[in-house]
DNA sequence: ACCCATAAGTTCCCTCAGGGAACTCGGGTA
DNA sequence: TACCCGAGTTCCCTGAGGGAACTTATGGGT
């Protein structure tokens, strides 16, 4: 499953996506998520083959995301349910359902609106400073090293935070937002 | 580079996914969006074959997502930038990486931090209401149809709605917000 | 002039993960 | 008894990914 050992690297990005960088797992969550929990269900909503469904399933389980219970005893039938690790997976399901309705939309809208009960407004997701609350984008934040990050030689953190090299772009960003 | 048809699903999710729902990709982008621009660095950064870094790579710039550009004439050198479009996944790689470091990150810490240049702390990324705010979670929100997608019968939302389909090709633009 | 280095890919071979479809297994229901 | 159902598992086959070598254009060192 692991190209790379992704998932030993120092970058919770990487950690992240050496378990979720993978169509059918967020596709998955999605469902699941959104009530779509057995096994027939997925596999005829997602169109993936079962034998992949069954390794994806089994994946999320080992990692604490998804659990695997009994929802009938007789016969006896199982289905999928997130964890709260796995609900924690919806703010990047929400992040990229905004990208793909900003950027891929019809001229008709969304496919989908989300609403938000808690002022009852159709809403989009915005990733904000927990703070003060302000949208954070790439020209308002810098990355630094954190804590667990070794910082050994040749070591990155969001990314490279390199040892860089300046010396390449001549245009650096253009640093709209 | 597509398993399914997946892009022409009436699914922003799905959609995004289908680009974005890749390991490498991922971290391609994380790289990129924090200076790590040119071939060679990509690949001994990311231990990425070279052959699928130039494969990801040239679909991220027919999507729009990066723009490769000379940085340098004698020797004439490339390097890739975000574009827009590509800046506009910083929210995803945040979520990614928020929920990595809530759920990997060692005894230690998480192994990077985010400042907010606007408030000057360190912070976490929320996925917030646009309108309020407040936080946005499975349990405070429900997924309603959109314009764009199809509402009949067996119509799933945040899912596939995926009978779909007639608006697929659709507009390149976004509304701006 | 000659040799080496660098950046940015391309090409080749090989393995293994994914698609697709059939098969299994425990347990109903008519 | 015969026939469904849900939930997987097994089989074969193709193609995407890893790894390493090769290419092209240019510059630096001696």
């Amino acid at each position: 499953m692991t190209r790379t050992p992704l998932a030993d690297v120092a970058c919770s990005i990487a950690r992240a996506t050496d378990l979720f960088g993978d169509a059918w797992t967020a596709l998955i969550m999605r469902d699941v998520l959104t009530g779509v929990t057995r096994f027939d269900d997925l596999a005829h909503d997602l169109g993936i083959s079962r034998k992949v469904l069954a390794a994806r399933l089994s994946r999320l389980v080992e990692e604490g995301v998804l659990v695997r219970e009994r929802y009938q005893e007789r016969p006896p039938r199982e289905h999928y349910r997130a964890t709260p690790k796995g609900e924690e997976l919806y703010p990047v399901l929400l992040a990229l359902m905004e990208w793909g309705d900003r950027w891929y939309a019809g001229p008709a809208g969304p496919p989908a609106r989300i609403r938000h009960l808690g002022c009852g407004r159709d809403t989009t997701p915005v990733s904000a400073c927990a703070h003060c609350g302000e949208p954070l984008t790439v020209g308002n934040t810098t990355q630094l090293p954190g804590p667990g990050g070794r910082t050994g030689p040749g070591t990155r953190v969001l990314g490279p935070l390199l040892t860089a090299r300046e010396d390449a772009p001549g245009a650096e960003r253009p640093a709209e937002v």
